[in-house]
DNA sequence: AGCACTTTGTTTTAAATTTCAACTAAGTTT
DNA sequence: AAACTTAGTTGAAATTTAAAACAAAGTGCT
């Protein structure tokens, strides 16, 4: 191995990985979405060995020699999964045991992204059911996961609602055009309990993450409601107290 | 490679992980204390190549025969350099790309710790000044680090801090037992800026993370100041708003 | 001992903010 | 056209916060 006064070249030119037992490195994501006024995550089934034929999160392998980073691995999933190129997309939390996988010691990043379920076509590679959205509320459709995805979902599940407390995320739950009144039922679902609507609207309208759309209406259903969308170029939205106060 | 019909038994025999490539693995360390009214950041000088004789931060490949999980490899880390057992560790985010490291394809998971420095007895080596603690904001003694550690630690240092707006966290940087004025002290040097008393002292209060610790005081300093510890069992508290205000 | 000074800890009160409900606006349905 | 539904605003009461003054308990100097 590395004497002392080797060069930084000359050590990297004996450096072989395949000399050192390393852990397998995988992506997972966690994609949220609202349907059915409820928060739903995509699962799809496992074609290949191991856990063959369960449910779990999108993801796999990172490709060393096609991957430049993790944001583009998990980028990439997300785009063969859902064919969404530009949404939401936030690193979850990094896991990571000896037992977690059968195939020995391995870590996946996990990712958590947010979309708009209409925008959506899923891919649903060769089998006509491998992909499905299922509620993540809902204890009877969620099947047990494969792996240790089920926690992983978890702290998704926990980290989401948290930040809905104090964050502009819900937004990007939304289709590009959308009423103050959609986002304000995406947030009441999410944190399940309803909010004040004068409180909401002063909060979003401080935050200034939106745009009213001029001459754009929401028709159809009484009132017609002005339509918003995200201001370009600006990132999520820190409140500076937690949602408060709920609706009579 | 696999085939349609085979069980996952065989197939796990039959898997090599050798037969792929993947990414190296390691777990990186942001330790975190207050020294001299400062904010400094626990570095270590690489004994070995790449990157021989630069700053970085502690850590290290995981070790798949050693470690069970990556919050165990962390806390190994931790204990090598600091001797301390039992901290404030967090995962902050995990790093991953092609050109990170010379050897290759290289992902690591950064963890932030917070401890009081004067529980920390740093484990030098065999280098005599192979370790030291750096203040985060004086950018003449912060040496460019090795890796994209300088990266992680921005990222650290502002998870921190934002962290500090509406949480405990503070708490972990003092010793065992302190007065309410040091700790107010301590999120004023992580915020750079003061925080009104009664303001401070009401959240504190009402946050009821800290217990009196009865007929204990902090003498030699005019009138006596109770002394407060870390009540035990009881995680990191959230706060409902940011820190306001500041003090004349 | 007595007085000035420093630090801890509490109280006060005006100002700001939130809460909660009522109100107006603008459409649809019957 | 009257009743109903949803959108969006307004305002008074209740609560909270901000900023400063105040009170308490020691030290140190003369």
């Amino acid at each position: 191995m590395a004497t002392a006064k080797q060069s930084e070249k000359e050590f990297l030119r004996n450096y072989n990985i395949h000399d050192y037992d390393v852990p397998l490195t995988s992506v997972d994501l966690v994609i949220f979405t609202i349907r059915d006024q409820q928060l739903q995550v995509l699962l799809v089934k496992r074609g290949d060995h191991p856990c063959k034929g369960q449910w779990s999160l999108p993801g796999g392998f990172i490709d060393i020699h096609n991957d430049i980073d993790l944001d583009g691995a998990a980028l990439r999933k997300l785009k063969e999964k859902t064919g969404v190129e530009a949404p939401y997309l936030e690193q979850l939390q990094g896991f990571g045991s000896r037992d977690r996988d059968p195939r020995g010691w391995s870590t996946t990043f996990a990712y958590f992204s947010l979309i708009s379920s209409d925008q959506v076509t899923l891919s649903h590679g060769g089998n006509a059911d491998a992909v499905r959205w299922c509620p993540v509320d809902d204890a009877d459709s969620l099947p047990k996961l494969a792996f240790d995805h089920g926690r992983i979902l978890d702290v998704a599940v926990q980290r989401l609602r948290n930040k809905v407390e104090y964050t502009s995320l819900p937004a990007h739950l939304l289709p590009e055009e959308f009423t103050l009144s959609e986002l304000q039922k995406v947030y009441q679902i999410l944190l399940g309990r309803l909010v004040d609507k004068s409180a909401f609207r002063k909060r979003i309208r401080e935050g200034d993450f939106l745009e009213e759309l001029p001459g754009k209406w929401r028709l159809g259903s009484n009132r017609p409601a002005q339509l918003y969308g995200l201001r370009k170029g600006q990132g999520t939205v820190y409140f500076n107290r937690v949602m408060t106060g709920n609706d009579a």
